[in-house]
DNA sequence: GGCATATATGTGTCAATGCACATATGGATG
DNA sequence: CATCCATATGTGCATTGACACATATATGCC
């Protein structure tokens, strides 16, 4: 149930349709949550049901229309009430490092497109993470509010950078492996 | 699907029986993937099913008997198969991360525990990876089966270490915004 | 004596998740 | 002129996963 807390956090920051949190999603906080439009869109109803977003549609001509939804006093209210609730164990899942571990069962060559391919990946969600810093955070001290933004982001950072130099060590050496 | 490729990486290692693999999953590869014993124990008998596991039950006096599996021909097939498929996306659900990115709204003392918490956690996590290393990395160049698994382990200390000094850092940080 | 813990295996059930599909249209690319 | 991409919302279905519960016994702790 975490997922309709995870909604609830971004649109603290702003209103937002679904279509908006599913890039947000994307972009912003995809190194700790993912998570996909019909997920979104589902969770969205029931946070509707609950009365801890409230919604209103806008009229587009062309398109479909656009409902954006806002955080309520009620759903303020369950954000903080869930804040005191312990931390559920972080969720993890990364094949990659499962194939690694069976290195002597695995295909060499799609292990190293593999490896490469998930650089690149680390290398443009760094590029991407940056940018966000330079655009929200470049002038000295965040206002008190966004600290916590600005502390999840410099994690992402430092986290990509371990993947960055990791995955380029270990391309070295399965290169090296001459066999 | 992936669960079972981890049940049969863990396999190609030695045989091991549902409970050493959901001791395993804890201690070894918790950092990239978790699983509970429920999941492994179904997931066990669908590979039984399927070929790529056998099973041999060791009878034993007092507590419940044994059931060892061990990873076949078909299983090693099926991982070669299946490491030429492309990457599953890492999925990662972080709890605390979501709570930080909602600082205003969220209990700040609940939250400075949290983090601390959290801490512990991972310096104890790093004494672990420390100790599978010494025990079984410490003699100079591993041989080329096991070269997957140290870098898997350095990803995993370099991973506890940048939360260690993140949650150090974010500790400071929520301490000196008083009010 | 009772209670927790470790060993060892499972079932039953519901919530969460992923993926394919469905619909509608404007604008850009080739 | 066709195809892809972006905008925008969803449904339907199968798989995964989490969590409580169930069983059986030995050992150590208070």
């Amino acid at each position: 149930m975490a997922l309709s807390h995870a909604i609830l956090v971004c649109l603290t920051e702003r209103p937002m349709s679904g279509y908006d949190l599913a890039k947000f999603f994307d972009t912003s906080i995809d190194f700790f949550w993912k998570a996909t439009h019909p997920q979104i869109y589902r969770e969205l109803k029931k946070l509707g049901e609950k009365g801890h977003v409230s919604s209103i549609e806008e009229v587009q001509s062309g398109k479909p229309n656009r409902i954006a939804y806002s955080i309520t006093d009620g759903g303020r209210a369950a954000l903080k009430e869930w804040s005191r609730e312990p931390v559920a164990l972080p969720l993890i899942k990364d094949d990659l490092l499962v194939r690694l571990q069976a290195i002597e069962y695995v295909d060499k060559k799609a292990l190293k497109e593999q490896v490469a391919t998930r650089l690149e990946a680390h290398r443009e969600q760094l590029g991407q993470y940056f940018h966000i810093k330079d655009v929200r955070f470049s002038d000295g001290q965040p206002p008190a509010e966004d600290l916590g933004k600005l502390m999840g982001l410099e994690l992402g950072i430092q986290n990509e950078q371990g993947w960055i130099s990791w995955c380029e060590s270990v391309l070295e050496r399965l290169e090296a492996d001459k066999q």
